[in-house]
DNA sequence: ACCTGAACACCGTTCAAGT
DNA sequence: ACCTGAACACCGTTCAAGT
């Protein structure tokens, strides 16, 4: 809504925003609302105003990011190789996760609750997941027993596993180059 | 320590864990702690001093299991087939999983952090799960590539999949049956 | 129309006072 | 030796009062 309310209201959006970046940054997708309020120097109410749930907060920042996913599905769903198109994507999504501490869970959240704020956007990002991942089945390189909705669980439970890891970059991508060669046929 | 304190001492003992047991099952492992007290019909004060951390209510309840699952382990080297018996074992720990919410995590934290005192056996069902390992790529059935660590923590993102899923049980075994096919050699 | 912060009902954790 | 609960420093969330 740029543009369209009082200024202040507008400025208060803006540096809650970035105070929630930072915040969900550091603590993790669960850091303290309180803390989000005041480090942007507004009252708790006023948080509570403009975001009315942390979901509200966590879709303003991730919306964007979670599009690009679904349209980098569907720009993938022209790839040559079906599986390794569905592979380059799976990657790309948990690389994403390790953004926030809690996001898989906030995302998984996201997708059992269809009122969550969160809900749309993790929906069709999902969508899009099948798509690919249809392809890739039809073209008989993916197990035909997947569905959309494991291979989002799948990604989450291993960005997940990245999460409690020392190292998670590198326990992601082994996790999923055994993920990998599981969903592949034999 | 049975028979060693004073009975009323005992008493609140097991009365708390009793009540943990409940509190947890039903709540997950972050269950409220003054919860639990109050159901034992304790003070507050007296949950921790039986139980001076959450991880030690939880080692209470779990050392058993635990210990019993690095048994299984290696009653099951000496099973004829090494990469089946893998699966078994893991299908088992991952099964055990699903008694607590929030139990992978409490877990792969226990893992990393030496002064939990979940640790212990954490640590030995760990090691018990590698030597297990290690006999199936000897045999040339699991890829090479693949650690202790990997493998626990394979297992603990795919039960905390279950978890995050409607039907937990479905969702671990084919997740299961995914990642086995991902650790075979091709 | 928007902002504020006190108020409420909760936490985890500690510790002085009791038996 | 053990138990108790008030006390402290936090939460998330709501809402009456202000501008």
């Amino acid at each position: 809504m740029p543009g369209t309310a009082r200024v202040d209201a507008r400025r208060n959006h803006d540096l809650l925003l970035a105070a929630a970046r930072e915040a969900f940054a550091e603590h993790g997708t669960d850091a303290s609302l309180r803390d989000i309020a005041r480090q942007a120097g507004v009252g708790i109410g006023t948080l509570y105003r403009h975001f009315p749930t942390r979901e509200a907060l966590l879709e303003a920042l991730l919306r964007s990011r979670f599009d690009a996913l679904r349209d980098r599905a569907d720009e993938l769903s022209q790839a040559p190789a079906p599986g390794e198109a569905l592979l380059t994507w799976l990657s790309e999504l948990a690389a994403g996760s390790v953004t926030y501490r809690g996001l898989p869970e906030s995302v998984m959240t996201a997708l059992r609750d269809d009122r969550s704020q969160l809900h749309a956007s993790c929906a069709a990002m999902r969508a899009a997941g099948g798509r690919l991942l249809d392809r890739a089945q039809a073209a008989g390189e993916v197990r035909g027993d997947v569905t959309a909705a494991q291979l989002l669980a799948l990604a989450a439970g291993l960005a997940w596993a990245g999460e409690q890891s020392a190292d998670p970059v590198a326990m992601i991508r082994q996790l999923l180059s055994i993920a990998m060669q599981g969903l592949a046929t034999r």
